[in-house]
DNA sequence: CTGCTGACTGGTA
DNA sequence: GTACCAGCCAGCA
């Protein structure tokens, strides 16, 4: 079973619209730990197979971060919500990224 | 309980 | 710009 954080977390990410992007950091804190990105990166990690669009979760400054060794694929869905990226960054990062998800 | 392990982050050099 | 570092926290042995 999942703990409470975990499915915050999960919801929160759920709720990230397509062509935007959030960070750990920003999923952390929406779910309610602020200083828990790197619990989120765990999640997002065990979060295959489910109804999560765990590639609109990244680093931070724009930085993809990881996908299961899968980098390409992250990259190739979140081209085609039009959200380009290049040299390992999301171009236009600050208008893409998702801020206080929770509050609408 | 203790002690790692990370899809992390912000600060410093 | 890059590199290293301490702090962070859920999950698991």
């Amino acid at each position: 079973m999942d703990s409470v954080f975990t499915r915050r977390v999960l919801a929160v990410v759920r709720r990230i619209p397509p062509g935007r992007v959030a960070t750990y950091g920003d999923v952390a804190a929406a779910a309610g730990r602020p200083r828990a990105a790197r619990a989120v990166g765990n999640i997002m990690r065990d979060s295959g197979g489910r109804d999560v669009p765990a590639h609109r979760v990244i680093a931070a400054a724009g930085k993809l971060g990881g996908y299961g060794g899968r980098i390409e694929m992250k990259r190739a869905l979140l081209r085609a919500e039009g959200v380009l990226v290049s040299g390992g960054r999301v171009r236009d990062f600050k208008v893409r990224r998702w801020r206080r998800i929770g509050q609408q």
